[in-house]
DNA sequence: TGTACATCAGTGAACGCGCGTTCACTGATGTAC
DNA sequence: TGTACATCAGTGAACGCGCGTTCACTGATGTAC
């Protein structure tokens, strides 16, 4: 039933300069979301107000409100979307283990780190804006499902493992999702608090999973 | 030169009211690193301003101007002593890898998971306060010499496994690192929002760690 | 096809509030002699 | 030991500002008939 009423509110998304729109705005809630996930980016998650995010999608200050409870539930609001976005882009680079576990494993590594560096703005609100996902249960069931890829990944790879050996999936994947959220978080970010490194943070992570996987009893070929 | 004035001080701290002292308070800007640790704990390292600070160490909001040029120089003290506090931790638990390497790096996972736990405040400001360590010198500093524990402790254990597979120390630094604070910070707080886990942060952080070196070739006993 | 009406979404003015910052000041401390 | 003085550290009042939030309102849209 809703559709985008206007392309041109896309198009002029990025200056906050709605130019020409009618009385309502038509999409506002969307255009929040992006104001929301602009700001963040530059300048963090905790620098801007309410009142910025309606300034730049060129509404009155009292606008948000028909949308939003309050800046929380509009940040919730992006982390969700943000969970969602990030559950497609690790399920696209999973692809179900094809052509075989091992390369797409490393091919879901790259995927999460691409992500956090493309899309920081998301990653921030997902991860250090400080939303309980437990608070909003459209964000908890996001937030899940991008870990269900994970953890579906960690269970076709410990197949490789004779069963006697072979290591609980939910571990793997929490090692996993660790050290890609702590590279990420430390050295994958694009902003000023970043800690440099003598080699890219993917072939960082790459090398960390293969020692691991290694550990595991699982090798290449 | 200068020393603790008045040791009622202290014992006032955690409530902010100052109780009876003269017009100097004879160690504000200590008092305002620990207004800003209790600020941080309670809500977050964006939670608070620079006139809470002031207010939770007794005096006018003027006067926290004498010691710091805003809150962000106040930030960028908090991690600085964060990080020298966190050195002096992590060296103790590695103790020169006393008894046997093996047994003193599980001490430092250990150790650095319960720092991020135990101080929580302090954590935030050395992470995830958005402060750039390249900003100031001192903060810089204190971050490598805190980093050069983990490291040192990585050379000391490369050197079991045999020279010609040997993998170069700052890598495994790195690594251990990237995985102790992903575990930190998804896991390992105090706050809403951390994850759930079903198991302690310590026992996830030490299952990795024992498969990681032994994918490097290095094993127990 | 046209008209009346209900509903929706954004307006703009207003409010009280607390923040960051400045300023001339003053109480307390330390030091020279 | 005492006095004069310089320096330091905190005061309190003041300011302009932008924020969050509310309110009665009004333009636009959709629908019943």
């Amino acid at each position: 039933m809703r559709w985008t009423k206007d392309d041109s509110d896309k198009a002029a998304g990025a200056g906050g300069g709605a130019g020409s729109r009618g009385y309502h705005h038509g999409n506002l809630k969307e255009a929040l979301v992006r104001a929301a996930l602009a700001l963040i980016a530059e300048k963090g998650p905790a620098g801007f107000t309410f009142a910025d995010a309606a300034r730049w999608a060129g509404v009155s200050p009292a606008a948000p409100y028909r949308h939003f409870r309050d800046r929380d539930e509009l940040i919730a609001n992006v982390a969700r979307l943000g969970f969602e976005l990030f559950a497609q882009v690790l399920a696209k680079a999973w692809d179900e283990g094809r052509p075989e576990p091992l390369v797409a494993f490393d091919r879901l590594g790259r995927a999460y780190l691409d992500f956090a560096r493309a899309q920081p703005a998301y990653y921030s609100a997902m991860f250090e804006a400080g939303v309980a996902p437990d608070a909003d249960p459209a964000l908890r069931e996001a937030s899940e499902t991008a870990f269900a890829v994970l953890r579906q990944a960690a269970e076709k790879l410990v197949l490789l493992v004779p069963a006697k050996d072979r290591p609980p999936a939910m571990m793997v994947a929490l090692h996993v999702w660790s050290t890609a959220h702590g590279i990420a978080s430390l050295f994958g970010r694009g902003d000023a608090a970043r800690r440099a490194l003598p080699m890219p943070p993917e072939d960082l992570l790459e090398a960390a999973v293969l020692i691991y996987l290694r550990g595991l009893g699982i090798t290449a070929g």
